[in-house]
DNA sequence: CCCAGCACGC
DNA sequence: GACGTACGTGCTGGGT
């Protein structure tokens, strides 16, 4: 065919597919559009039915997988799914300008029109101009004419590539351009292959533990009722409030919002659970209303008529720390710390005849602290392998290692916590129920401990104040305009992240790569298990029984060399016949 | 349709 | 005197 003996002599093109769904594993192809050259684009038409459909676009297989070619797209992680399920894989280096413009400047927006407007000065024709405004009048690309469509399609290649053309130079201005070009583009297929595998769920425990719960929190509705002498939504902070502060007056100054209204989280019930019956109650039934409605009840809905699995997505353009997210549904907020939520953990299963298998880092965050700040007593208690949280406590606290209490280590353990988050005397009295002083003390003994700690986060806000943002070991910049601010509250803010963006994002990065690597690895080897989710410093796979050692042994492999620090980086893994097993 | 309050994870 | 540990997604209620 011409046109494809054409397309095929470019070094680079972008695309980009028109689809009946924004569920990629759902979406039909209605149409595929290219564009080389600024200016002028191509549209291909797809028939609706399937196997006219297929003929038409294995037409374009050549070009997609041709390794030689690089591949322009904003957001191609969503073709490259599509495509899939046409027997196509989209090869070749990638080119996305979402997250192009993502690794530039992360907390701006990504979308196309957005990125046409502010780096091209154009307008782009609104997808609800051409399909109608959002609701369910809303036609479908595919109930158009293929003219209708062509404009359209053929302006979003367009724009696509004359964004790389703008984006590629900011890419090498920003000092982003290796992040983006050895990490986040392979990351791509990477994400999509997790996607479209999918997650399997143990539907009938599901449904069963939904029973028991629902039978659960009906019992804590009906005590609530009885002792508030009357029936509520207590489902309604406010009114859950009203009765609490207002009817029963459990206690003098209740803490109110700034919207006046009264505050009844988790926090304060727990503090006032002597007070009334009726506290615990409420607190037993949050807890049964949050797992039934945001996981029991949900998950099962998300399952794929198709596949009979669930499919996240991994958005890799949401957070300003480098880190990916996950939505519809978000595994990446599965309960595992009390009984009930390991209930629904418990319900994450592999394929069949499968094995769970969880890598996780140990202590990524502070490890990374280690190497940053090059503190001689963190790096020596990481090389000689010992218990960095009893570690801290003894030297606060002036004990031998064996003579540490389990109280001291866990005080000693938010106080390292809290230095990856920013530590203010506040937050951390708060933390642990102490008194400011105390706080402080605790604060005082963990610089005396670590001291290049302090320097270091010193020179980290210092850095901030004089650059305007801070990076990443990759590079990955944060910018933080308020560091400078004369707001305290807008500055204290700021400072917070230029010492939490470094080390959350970093670990971002060494993650990144390692899951490139590890998939590289699954490739070579012809492993047939499946990575199926990455919850930030975890990685999960579904395994076949006989790749067992060679998986576990690839996969911490790769996870401890993905970056050399300066300590170990080390993984720990855990097997079992579902997540929780596995965890 | 959007915000507030809350709660789950790392 | 107020403000207060990072980063997310999603549910419900309650206002428009």
């Amino acid at each position: 065919m011409l046109f494809l003996t054409f397309l095929i002599t470019k070094r680079s093109i972008s695309l980009d597919t028109e689809t009946t769904s924004l569920s990629a594993i759902d979406a039909e192809l209605v149409g595929l559009s290219f564009a080389c050259e600024e200016g002028e684009a191509f549209y291909v038409s797809i028939p609706p039915e399937r196997n006219e459909a297929e003929k038409r676009v294995k037409i374009f297989k050549p070009l997609y997988e041709n390794e030689e070619i690089e591949k322009i797209g904003q957001n191609i992680k969503y073709d490259y799914e599509v495509l899939r399920n046409y027997g196509i894989t989209i090869r070749g280096e990638f080119f996305d300008t979402m997250i192009a413009h993502y690794v530039i400047q992360p907390e701006l927006r990504h979308n196309m029109d957005y990125l046409a407007e502010t780096l091209l000065g154009y307008k782009t024709i609104h997808i609800d101009e051409l399909i109608g405004p959002k609701g369910k009048n809303q036609k479908n690309m595919r109930s158009l004419s293929p003219t209708e469509v062509c404009d359209y399609a053929c302006e979003d290649a367009d724009i696509t590539l004359r964004l790389k053309n703008v984006l590629k130079d900011k890419l090498k201005k920003s000092g982003a351009d290796e992040l983006f070009r050895k990490i986040e583009m392979p990351l791509i297929p990477v994400l999509a292959e997790m996607e479209i595998n999918g997650v399997c769920l143990d539907t009938e425990a599901l449904n069963e533990t939904s029973r028991i719960f629902n039978e659960r929190m009906n019992g804590y509705e009906q005590n609530i009722y009885e002792l508030a002498g009357e029936s509520f939504n207590i489902s309604s902070p406010r009114q859950v409030g009203n009765i609490l502060f207002g009817k029963l007056q459990i206690v003098d100054k209740p803490k109110k919002t700034r919207t006046g209204q009264y505050v009844t989280n988790e926090e304060v019930l727990q503090s006032l659970k002597a007070k009334h019956p009726i506290v615990e109650n409420i607190l037993a039934y949050r807890g049964m209303k949050k797992l039934l409605s945001t996981y029991i009840d949900a998950l099962p809905k998300l399952i794929n008529k198709r596949t009979g699995r669930i499919h996240t997505s991994f958005n890799q353009a949401a957070t300003s720390t480098g880190r990916l997210s996950s939505s519809e549904p978000n595994l990446q907020n599965i309960p595992v710390r009390t009984d009930d939520g390991k209930e629904i953990r418990k319900c994450f299963i592999p394929e069949k005849g499968c094995l769970f298998f969880s890598a996780d880092y140990s202590q990524i965050e502070l490890r990374i602290m280690a190497h940053l700040s090059e503190d001689p007593n963190m790096i020596e208690a990481f090389r000689n392998n010992i218990d960095i949280h009893k570690v801290t406590a003894a030297k606060i606290w002036h004990e031998n290692i064996d003579d540490v209490t389990e109280t001291q280590r866990k005080k000693a353990k938010q106080a390292n916590f809290g230095i990856i988050y920013g530590i203010t005397t506040f937050g951390l009295a708060q933390r642990m129920g102490i008194s400011n002083l105390e706080a402080r003390k605790i604060i005082d003994g963990y610089f005396n401990t670590y001291p290049k700690v302090r320097e270091f986060i010193d020179k980290s806000i210092k850095d901030a104040r004089k650059k305007g943002y801070v990076e990443t070991l990759f590079n990955r910049k944060r910018y933080l305009p308020d560091i400078n601010s004369h707001n305290a509250t807008v500055r204290g803010f700021a400072e917070r992240n230029a010492i939490n963006a470094p080390i959350q994002g970093s670990e971002a990065d060494i993650i990144k790569v390692a899951m490139i690597n590890i998939q590289q690895r699954f490739e070579r080897e012809n492993i047939r298990s499946k990575m199926i989710l990455q919850v930030h410093d975890e990685l999960n796979f579904s395994v076949i029984p006989e790749e067992k050692n060679l998986v576990e042994n690839i996969v911490l492999e790769e996870m401890q060399r993905a970056y050399e620090l300066n300590v170990p980086l080390v993984a720990d893994a855990g097997w079992g016949n579902n997540w929780l097993e596995a965890h």
